[in-house]
DNA sequence: GTCTATACTCCGATAGAC
DNA sequence: GTCTATCGGAGTATAGAC
């Protein structure tokens, strides 16, 4: 069952164009065409534009959730009833992010999901904290074991400030202020190591 | 010359619709109807959609630019050839955003000033570097003399990050985690704190 | 089950009357 | 300066061919 030839084109399709240009600004039209299926195609194996977005959300998403749960799995059974290190534990849940876009080189993965988190799309919106929940959860319960003197509420502000910065510098292209970003590995340990800094940084009084 | 009550109506309407709903989402007859205009008045007045894009972007990031500059000014004069504290410099370059969005409580300009960097639109990312550019020439020279033994590629990316953390913020309403977000002077220290401590991490052998 | 053709409403933009 | 009329193109829904 599950996917013909039309689905996995129009997904192709619409994976690279909402990269690119954002949701709202793709047209279906431009899809199916780039597709070369029937613009109807669009509206019945997904039902609308939107139905649409939500498959690709969660092909995309899906995956790197998966390598998460699994290498937090793996950290605690190592650790062995230990706190996993802080740094370890950053990596696990950003590391999945940075792979996904290693797959081919001009996969646009990243950009989408980046997009996805800054579309002011009510539905999406509703969608990503419930996708992210299960990671959220165990993410968080296993920050509380690192850092034990900050706050539930610090350390989900903090969370926020960490999600930002990954989403920000996967949706920049070619330079930051004129420096190339070719170098994604050496990007993540840095993003790594800012991140730790700035978690155990003390918290307000 | 100048601001016809058309303009401003147009303006007005324009910045609350962008900021809740993005630019490509939001309709041209929407803003004008909202604004209580005739839909041509736009694109007399603007010339187009994104020539209003445009303005709106000049309106909003020009003051914050300009806090910015001023109290940079100020800070290295009180420091009298000593390097400002990152601390400090951290502050001047967040706190003029958090500000604006305080001149009325429904001001919709952070929601908006987080959304235009994230828009996959050509031409507003062409614009953004170029606003920005003699306040991030002044803020990466500043940085330099705080954190001389960082090299200027890693400043950039840092800076960066806390960016993305900055944006990532604005553009969250209500809650984080459930954690309510009515305190922005809170979350502004904390976010000072957090981009200090990722400054101030050791740079990759 | 799949897909095509088509129709409907709304969009941004513009030409031209006032 | 302002407004009406209009154009091509957008998202969506559906009837019906295969």
């Amino acid at each position: 069952m599950a996917s013909s030839n039309t689905q996995t084109a129009v997904l192709d399709a619409a994976r690279e164009l909402f990269a690119e240009k954002g949701y709202p600004a793709t047209s279906l039209r431009e899809i199916t065409r780039k597709a070369g299926v029937n613009l109807a195609a669009v509206n019945y194996h997904f039902g609308s534009k939107e139905g649409l977005l939500k498959e690709l959300v969660r092909e995309c998403l899906d995956p790197i959730n998966e390598k998460r749960l699994t290498r937090l799995d793996q950290a605690e059974a190592e650790a062995n009833g230990q706190p996993v290190e802080l740094e370890h534990l950053i990596r696990i849940f950003l590391e999945p992010v940075f792979e996904s876009m290693e797959c081919d080189e001009a996969n646009p993965m990243p950009c989408l999901i980046a997009r996805m988190h800054h579309e002011p799309h009510p539905q999406l919106h509703q969608m990503l904290p419930e996708i992210l929940a299960p990671v959220v959860i165990r993410f968080m319960t296993a920050l509380q074991r690192c850092l034990p003197d900050h706050s539930v509420e610090v350390l989900s502000v903090r969370s926020q400030f960490m999600v930002g910065a990954m989403l920000h510098v996967l949706d920049m292209h070619e330079t930051i202020n004129g420096v190339r970003l070719d170098d994604r590995e050496q990007m993540l340990q840095d993003l790594v190591r800012y991140s730790a800094a700035g978690y155990r940084a003390p918290q307000m009084s």
